[in-house]
RNA sequence: GGCCGAGUGGCGAAAUGGCAGACGCACAGGAUUUAAAAUCCUGUGUCCCGUUAGGGACGUGCGGGUUCGAGUCCCGCCUCGGCUACCA
C-alpha cells in the first residue's frame, strides 16, 4: 500500500492549499517581496502544452524556495483571452466567442492546478474580462491623452499642448484637429490586406504571394483609417533603458536592432532639367539665406543617408513607388512604364516585395535631380527596393559604396563612381577574387583544354591563371591597385565599410567619420542639409477588423444628416467600460469595414448630451491586454483605479519574468511602451517593468523535431501526469537541461526522475508495511560526520543553483543525497527533514506528503530554507592532480588547506612521479592550492 | 544574406582556464526470488599493452594560436537550430 501514488498525493494536496489558502498573497508585502510573473498563455482549444510547464515550473521554484526565505511572494497567473480562434470558431458555428473562450480558460485552468503551482489564485484574469478591458479602454484613453513633448522627452496632457498662434486664430476645431494630431493615440491612413474572397481583412501573416493562407483568395492592399499608437516618440527611451536591465545581451540586441536607431543627414537635391543650371544655383544661393527648411517644398527631392561623406559618389536616385513625386517627376516618355510599375509594386505585399532574393527591379522617371555638393544631375528612378516608411521615401545611390545600389546600378547599367579608398588587403582580395570569377566564366579555357583533349585540365589552367595573377598583383604597389579600382570600380565590388575619401573634391583624403560630421555641419551652414536620426521602429498599427477583442473607447460627431464631421470625442472616463454589443451573427459582412459595424444602433450611435455619434467599430489587437496585465496582479479587484499606488510601489517592477523568446520584441517593446507613458503621466513609480527577464528554451518532441499535430510527436501534460504524477512531470522538465536551451523531450527520461521520487519516498517511507509509516532507518539520532557533511554540502550546492536558476544541477545534487542515504542503514530524522524541505520547491506534493509523515501538522510552504555550515560542507584530505608538463601522472591524497611546500612535497613522494622526475629538471613548479600541481621539466 | 545560440560517450547532459564525461537514461554483471517483476549492489568514453595488478595513447565539430595547463580564451572555417529579411 503506501508506495508512492502520485495519484492519490496530489489532489489531496492541491485541495489542502486551496482550503487553508496557502498561497494567498497579502495584500502589501511584509519585508523584502518577490513579484515573479509567467508570461500567461493563450487559452487555445488544444490545452495546455507541455512547454508551458517548462517556464511556470521554474517560476514556482523559484517562488516556493524565496517564500521559505522569507520574501513576500507574489506570483499571479492569467489568460490572454482575445484572440482570433474563438472567433473564427464563432463564424463556424455561431457559439459566442465569450462561451468558447470561457470553456478554454475552464480547462486550462484544471490542467494548471493539477501540476501544483502556487499561485494565488484570488488574482486570476481574463483580458476579456469587462473589469480588466475596462482599464485597458482607460490606458487606451490616457494614450489618446497624451503627447509627447520632444523637448523633454516626456509624454505630457494634451492640455498642456503649446497652441501655435496661427493654429488658435482659425477656431476650436482647427485646434482640436491639431491635437489630434499630436495625441500618442492618432488616426491616419494606412495598408491594410482586404481579402474579397473571405469578406475578411487578413493580417501580414496571413497573406502568402498575394493570396489568402486559408482557401488562396487574392488579397488587395487597401488604405483604411488606421488607428495608430506613436511608439516611435519613445524609441530613444526604449532603446536607452534596456542597458541596466537583468536580460540576456541576446534579447537586449534584438530590441535594439530591432528599434533600430541610425543617425545620418538628410540632404535636398534640387529638382530641374539636366539643363536647367542656373535655376539650380538660383536656389543654392536662396538657400544658402533661408537655410534648410523643416519641411520640403516641391523644387527638391529630400534624402536621408548615414553616409553623407559618399555624396560625390551619388550616380542616381531612387525614390519608393508610393512617394507623392513619382508622378511629377515622370515625363510622358516614361509615363506607362512608371505607372504600370508604381501599379504592381503598389498591389505587392509587403513580403513580397520584401523578398530580398529575388532580383531588383525599377523604372527611370525621365527626371533628373542636382547633387547639391557638385551641381551634376543625376537620374531619379523608381523601385520598391526603397521603402516609403522610412526615412524620406527616397535615396541617393551610390554603388560604389552600398550592397543594394551595386546590384541595382550593374543591372540597369547604371555609373558607379568610388568616392572612398578601400585598404589594400580588400583591394587585393577583390582583385582576386574578380580574376577568379572571369576566368571561371572563360569558356576560352574550356576550348582550350578540349582540344588538347582533356577537359579536367580546364581546372588547372583556371587556378595556374589565378595564381600568376595573384603573384603579379602581390608585387604591385598598392597606388597602382587603388587606380585601376578608382576607374573600374565596378569589377571590384561594393565597398561598403569606412575608409578614406577620394574623388570628393577638397574632402579628399579625409576618414569616413571626419568626412561624415564635416560635411554634415557644412550642407547645414549652407542650407542644403542637417544631421537627421532614423529609426527602423515604426508606429504602431493599433486597430483590427475584428469582433473578439477590445472596442475602442472613442465616439466619431455625426452632424445633422448623420454624416461624420470628422471630429472624435473619447468616451468619458466614467463610463468605461464600453462593452461588446450583442451581435446576430460573426459572418464577415463583405465590407472592409470592421465587424461591429453591424452593431444595433443603440450601441451604434449614442446620444450624449443631445448630440449623435457613431462609435469606433475598429477593435485592439491582442497585444492590448497583455501591454499590462504584470500591472494589474497587483491589484486585481480594484474598481476605483487600474491599480492603487502604494500597492504598486509596493510590488513593482517584476523581478522574474519568465517566457517564450517569441515575445522577445514585440510584447516586451509594447509593455514597455504602455508602461513608460503611465509613468510620465504619473500613475507608475518605476520606468521600467521587467527588471530580469529569462526566455525558456522550447521543448521538442522526442524525435529532435519541434512538436506539432502533423509531425505526431506532442506530448499531451495530462497524460504525463496520469502515468508518472505532477511531480514527475515537473522534475523532468527541469531535469532535461538548462532552462534556456532547446531540448527534446524523453519519456525515459521522465522514467528516471520518477525512479528518483521513489527512492526518496522509501528512504523515508516503509514501503513494506500495510500502512503509512516511517521507514525503520529513519531515527532519532544524530547524524555521523560523513552523513552531516553530505548534508550541508548538498544543501549548499542546491542553495547555490537555486539562486542561479541552475535547476538541473541541484536535482542532480539531491540524487547524489538520495543515493548516499539509500546506503545508511540509519538515517537521521532531522537529516531527512532538511531534505524534504529541499525537494519541496521542485516536487511540492510529495514534500508535504513526506513532511506530514515526518510529523509536521501544517504545511512546508513557509518553513525556513534550511541552512548549511560551511566548515561542515569541507573534506579533512583531499586528492590532488599531479602532472608533469601538463599531464595527469599521479594523485595524492593531502590533508584539506596544504600550503605549497606541503602540497610539493607530497607529490615528489608520490612514487610514481618521483621515478617521472628522476633526472630530469623541474623548471617551474605550478601549485594551485586545493586544485594540483604540476611540474614543467626539462 | 544578416544577427543570435549550439556542436562533449549509445542518448539527455555536467565541468569559477586546473583530474573531461557529475547526475540521469540505456547496457552488462551480481545479490534477492521457486521464477519473474520490483528492489539493492557493482561496472560502463575509445583504442592499445598486460593472465591479473596495473600501465599507456587518443578523446569535447574542423584548422591554427595564447598558456605550465584550453571543452572553457583568441583568429579562421564547417554543420545544425532559432530569429530576421533590401531600413539607405
Amino acid at each position: 500500500m503506501p508506495r508512492y501514488t502520485p495519484a492519490s498525493i496530489e489532489p489531496k494536496w492541491q485541495q489542502y492549499w486551496a482550503q487553508n489558502q496557502t498561497f494567498r498573497t497579502p495584500e502589501m508585502p511584509a519585508g523584502k517581496k518577490l513579484y515573479a510573473l509567467d508570461m500567461f498563455p493563450y487559452p487555445s482549444g488544444s490545452g495546455l502544452h507541455v512547454g508551458h510547464p517548462e517556464g511556470y515550473t521554474a517560476t514556482d521554484i523559484v517562488c516556493r524556495f524565496e517564500r521559505m526565505r522569507g520574501r513576500t511572494v507574489l506570483h499571479p497567473m492569467g489568460f490572454d483571452a482575445f484572440g482570433l480562434p474563438a472567433e473564427e470558431h464563432a463564424i463556424k458555428t455561431g457559439e459566442h466567442p465569450r462561451s468558447n473562450t470561457e470553456n478554454n480558460i475552464r480547462e486550462f485552468t484544471r490542467q494548471l492546478k493539477m501540476l501544483g503551482f502556487s499561485y494565488d489564485w484570488d488574482r486570476v484574469l481574463a483580458t476579456t474580462d469587462v473589469e480588466y478591458f475596462r482599464w485597458t479602454q482607460w490606458i487606451f484613453l490616457v494614450l489618446f491623452d497624451t503627447w509627447f513633448d520632444a523637448e523633454q522627452q516626456k509624454g505630457r496632457p494634451i492640455s498642456e499642448l503649446p497652441i501655435p498662434a496661427e493654429v488658435g486664430a482659425q477656431g476650436e476645431n482647427t485646434v482640436r484637429k491639431y491635437q489630434d494630431e499630436q495625441r500618442l493615440a492618432y488616426q491616419a491612413d494606412a495598408l491594410v490586406n482586404w481579402c474579397p474572397g473571405l469578406g475578411t481583412v487578413l493580417a501580414n501573416e496571413e497573406v502568402i504571394d498575394g493570396k489568402s493562407e486559408r482557401g488562396g483568395h487574392p488579397v488587395v492592399r487597401m488604405p483604411l483609417r488606421q488607428w495608430m499608437l506613436r511608439i516611435t516618440a519613445y524609441a530613444d527611451r526604449l532603446e536607452k533603458d534596456l542597458e541596466p536591465l537583468d536580460w540576456s545581451s541576446g534579447i537586449k540586441k534584438l530590441q535594439s536592432d530591432w528599434i533600430g536607431r541610425s543617425v545620418g543627414a538628410e540632404v535636398d537635391f534640387h529638382v530641374g532639367q539636366a539643363s536647367s543650371l542656373p535655376g539650380f544655383e538660383q536656389w543654392k544661393a536662396s538657400r544658402a539665406k533661408s537655410g534648410f527648411p523643416r519641411k520640403p517644398a516641391d523644387d527638391v527631392l529630400r534624402i536621408y543617408t548615414t553616409r553623407p561623406d559618399t555624396l560625390f559618389g551619388a550616380t542616381y536616385m531612387v525614390i519608393a513607388p508610393e512617394h507623392p513625386f513619382v508622378q511629377r517627376l515622370t515625363t510622358p516618355e516614361q509615363k506607362s512604364a512608371v505607372e504600370a510599375y508604381v501599379q504592381k509594386a503598389v498591389s505587392k505585399s509587403d513580403r513580397d516585395r520584401q523578398d530580398a532574393t529575388k532580383t531588383k527591379t525599377g523604372v527611370f522617371t525621365g527626371s533628373h535631380a542636382i547633387n547639391p555638393v557638385n551641381g551634376q544631375p543625376v537620374p531619379v528612378w523608381v523601385a520598391d527596393y526603397v521603402l516609403w516608411g522610412y526615412g524620406t521615401g527616397a535615396i541617393m545611390a551610390v554603388p560604389a559604396h552600398d550592397e543594394r545600389d551595386f546590384e541595382f546600378a550593374i543591372l540597369f547599367k547604371l555609373p558607379i563612381r568610388a568616392v572612398v579608398a578601400p585598404t589594400d588587403h580588400w583591394l587585393r582580395s577583390a582583385a582576386i577574387a574578380a580574376i577568379r570569377k572571369k576566368a571561371d566564366l572563360d569558356k576560352n579555357i574550356d576550348a582550350l583544354a578540349a582540344s588538347r583533349g582533356q577537359p579536367d585540365l580546364a581546372q588547372s589552367i583556371r587556378d595556374g591563371v589565378v595564381k600568376s595573377a595573384t603573384e603579379i598583383l602581390a608585387q604591385s604597389p598598392i597606388q597602382e591597385l587603388l587606380k585601376d579600382y578608382s576607374q573600374r570600380p565596378a569589377e571590384y565590388g561594393p565597398f561598403i565599410v569606412e575608409g578614406t575619401a577620394i574623388n570628393s573634391g577638397s574632402y579628399n583624403g579625409m576618414p569616413t567619420a571626419e568626412f561624415t560630421s564635416k560635411i554634415t555641419a557644412d550642407l547645414a551652414a549652407a542650407g542644403l542639409g542637417r544631421e537627421a536620426v532614423n529609426y527602423k521602429l515604426r508606429d504602431w498599427l493599433f486597430s483590427r477588423q475584428r469582433f473578439w477583442g477590445e472596442p475602442f473607447p472613442i465616439l466619431h460627431e455625426l452632424d445633422e444628416h448623420n454624416q461624420p464631421t470628422g471630429m472624435i470625442k473619447a468616451v468619458d472616463m466614467k463610463d468605461l467600460p464600453v462593452d461588446l454589443p450583442h451581435l446576430d451573427d460573426y459572418k464577415p459582412h463583405g465590407r472592409p469595414e470592421p465587424p461591429l459595424g453591424k452593431a444595433p444602433a443603440e450601441w451604434l450611435y449614442p446620444v450624449i448630451g443631445g448630440k449623435k455619434y457613431r462609435r469606433e467599430t475598429n477593435t485592439m489587437p491582442q497585444w492590448a491586454g497583455s501591454c499590462w496585465y504584470y500591472l494589474r496582479f497587483i491589484d486585481p479587484r480594484n474598481g476605483q483605479v487600474f491599480v492603487d499606488k502604494e500597492k504598486e510601489k509596493a510590488w513593482m517592477p517584476v523581478d522574474l519574468y519568465v517566457g517564450g523568446a517569441e515575445h522577445a520584441v514585440l510584447h516586451l517593446l509594447y509593455s514597455r511602451f504602455w508602461h513608460k507613458v503611465l509613468f510620465d503621466r504619473g500613475y507608475l513609480s518605476t520606468i521600467e517593468p521587467f527588471q530580469k527577464l529569462v526566455n525558456q528554451g522550447m521543448i521538442l518532441g522526442e524525435n529532435g523535431e519541434k512538436m506539432s499535430k502533423a509531425r505526431g510527436n506532442v506530448i499531451n501534460p495530462d497524460d504525463v501526469v496520469k502515468e508518472f504524477g505532477a511531480d514527475s512531470l515537473r522534475l523532468f522538465e527541469m531535469f532535461m537541461g538548462p532552462l534556456e536551451a532547446v531540448k527534446p523531450w524523453s519519456t525515459a527520461g521522465v522514467v528516471g526522475v520518477r525512479g528518483f521520487l521513489d527512492r526518496a519516498w522509501r528512504l523515508i517511507v516503509d514501503d513494506k508495511s500495510e500502512v503509512l509509516m516511517l521507514n525503520v532507518s529513519v531515527q532519532h539520532t544524530e547524524p555521523t560526520e560523513e552523513q552531516n557533511r553530505t548534508l550541508h554540502k548538498t544543501i549548499k550546492q542546491v542553495t547555490s543553483d537555486l539562486e542561479g536558476m541552475q535547476f538541473n544541477t541541484a536535482i542532480a545534487r539531491m540524487m547524489e543525497f538520495v543515493n548516499f542515504f539509500t546506503k545508511q542503514s540509519i538515517r537521521p530524522h532531522s537529516v531527512m527533514e532538511r531534505f524534504v524541505l529541499l525537494l519541496s520547491p521542485f516536487a511540492p506534493h510529495v514534500a508535504e506528503e513526506l513532511w506530514q509523515l515526518l510529523g509536521h501538522a501544517k504545511t512546508l510552504a513557509y518553513e525556513p530554507w534550511p541552512t548549511f555550515d560551511d566548515a561542515l560542507t569541507k573534506d579533512a584530505e583531499i586528492e590532488i592532480p599531479v602532472q608533469i608538463l601538463g599531464k595527469l601522472r599521479g594523485k595524492v591524497v593531502v590533508p584539506a588547506g596544504s600550503d605549497q611546500p606541503t602540497l610539493i612535497a607530497a607529490a615528489r613522494a608520490e612514487p610514481r612521479i618521483a621515478e617521472l622526475l628522476s633526472g630530469k629538471e623541474v623548471v617551474k613548479t605550478i601549485v594551485v592550492p586545493g586544485k594540483l600541481v604540476n611540474f614543467v621539466v626539462k
